[in-house]
Parts: C-alpha cells; sequence; structure tokens
DNA sequence: TTTCGCACCGTACCTTACTACGGAGTCAAT
DNA sequence: ATTGACTCCGTAGTAAGGTACGGTGCGAAA
C-alpha cells in the first residue's frame, strides 16, 4: 500500500490516526470528518489534515470532552473563537477539579477500609456507605 | 402517602434515594439492590438501609465507577470474608488512585489551556486548538 | 486478465445506564 | 364499593461511542 500522506486511503489513514476503519466512518456520520471527493473512480483518499483532525478528536476526548462538544471545538477552529473554546475548556476543568477532589475522598475511605482490615482481625463493617452519606 | 422511613413504597423509596423508580427496578435486575419479601399483599416495603445503599451508588458512580465496579465494592459489607475484602478494597484502592493522576494530567492541560487562551490577544490561533493538534 | 485484498455502503449489533410503556393487580380514601 | 394513585412485571426504546457483517465494486500485482 503507498503511504503518500496525501493519499492514504481509509484503511492507511485509520491506522496513520490510531483507531479503526469503522471509527472514520462513524466519524463521517457524526460530521466530524467530511467525506473526501472521489477523484478517481470511487476510492476516497485522506491526507495529513484529516490524520490531525482524528488526533485532535482523541485527544479532546482524553481531556473529558464528549463527541458532541468537540464538534463544536471543531468548528471554532478557525482561532477567531477563542473565546469560546475558552469558556469550554473552563467548564471541564471545573468537572475534572470537582471529580479529583471526590476522588481523593474515596482513596482515603477506602485506604481506611484496607488498614482497618489489616489490622483487625474478623468481621469488619464497611465504613463506605457511612462515608459517602454527605456526597 | 406515609413517610415512616422503614416502610416506604417503592415511589417514597426512589424520591428519598433521589432516583427515579425505574432505576430502582433496574437496580434490583442488577443485583445491586435485594428485592424486599413481600409482607402483606404484594407491595414491597424499604426502608433506609436501602436508601443508604442507592446514595453509595451514586455516589460511586459520581466517582466513575461503573454498576459492576460497585456491586464489588457493595460486597466488600459482608465483612465475612477480611482478606478477600482487602484484596477487593487494595485493587478499588489503585484504580482510584491511577484516577487521580489521569484526573491531574487533564486539569493541568485545561488549566493551561485556559489560562492561554486568555492572556494571548490579538493573535490568530486559539493555543488551545492548536496545543491539541499537537496530541 | 484473473485474483485477492481493500473500499464502499447500509444495517445491525454491542455495552452502559437508564427510561418509557402497557396492562394488570393493590391499597387507601371517599 | 368505587375511584384513582400507585405497584408490579416484562419488554422495548434511548443515548453515546463505537464495532461487526455481508454483499458488491474497485484496483494493483502476477
Amino acid at each position: 500500500m503507498k503511504r503518500n500522506p496525501e493519499q492514504l486511503t481509509i484503511g492507511g489513514f485509520a491506522q496513520a490516526a490510531g483507531v479503526g476503519v469503522e471509527t472514520i466512518r462513524f466519524y463521517q456520520r457524526k460530521r466530524l470528518l467530511a467525506e473526501p471527493t472521489r477523484a478517481y473512480g470511487r476510492i476516497r483518499r485522506y491526507g495529513a489534515s484529516d490524520v490531525a483532525r482524528v488526533k485532535f478528536v482523541k485527544s479532546a476526548q482524553r481531556l473529558g470532552f464528549s463527541l458532541e462538544e468537540i464538534s463544536g471545538l471543531l468548528r471554532l477552529e478557525d482561532g477567531t473563537h477563542c473565546g469560546e473554546a475558552r469558556v469550554l475548556a473552563e467548564y471541564k476543568l471545573q468537572m475534572v477539579r470537582a471529580k479529583v477532589v471526590d476522588l481523593r475522598r474515596m482513596e482515603s475511605v477506602l485506604s481506611r477500609l484496607v488498614d482497618e482490615c489489616r489490622t483487625r482481625r474478623g468481621v469488619v463493617a464497611c465504613p463506605m456507605i457511612d462515608a459517602l452519606h454527605g456526597g
């Protein structure tokens, strides 16, 4: 298979982007990715910018954005909507910080349980239900 | 409707736990919640410990645990096999710590992007979208 | 030119976590 | 006793984010 980065088939494209072929097609259906015009015959060709776009989607997903939100970010891509992108990121940041706080509490509860299990033989009541009552 | 906390109907139970009736029934099917015996006639009654259990499920969910994982956490509750419970708790603790690390990374990336978006003026490209393109 | 892998396409299926629906039974109040 | 809200139960649908299938067409190498 040729690997000219501007003439990738969907298979090469998917591989270059680190996803499956079906994921590409799924993104096209979801309008996250345009279907390129088919120059010769019927096979579509993809280039480096398509690969970058999919990598963008995957990066944003790792930051906790949904595909719908990512679609919003992609529409802001021209750089003139920086403020809007920032608002979206600030919102996500709040959510992430709240989750960290919750997880810290869970961590302390779990480590206490482990500790009690280790030091106390026999029956031990699970302190988690009580501990999470406020949450 | 009577609101004796040990004699709640499913509707009162759901309301007290802050979920829908169908969610209760769903949890029963998923064995996250036992179906109480029906003392008179056919209507089941629920108490405060059921409410606590559902609240626990919801708290753990907010921490990113799946229902299957939560089911594992709930099995720690019986306390009859302390060693087993400890192993499970230690495993969950590892998961929690890994999640915290992930979230911290997300947090630092997001806050950096928000910061750059805020301080950079009159520049064409949005640093947030730029940065996500990088990986 | 035949062959064989890949592309194309629609459609169906998967998991998680619900949410809704419809018909029948139950319970408390009037 | 009848009403009307609520319960019970199975089944089906929803949303997100894919993943798989099966038939047909294309295209490069032997």
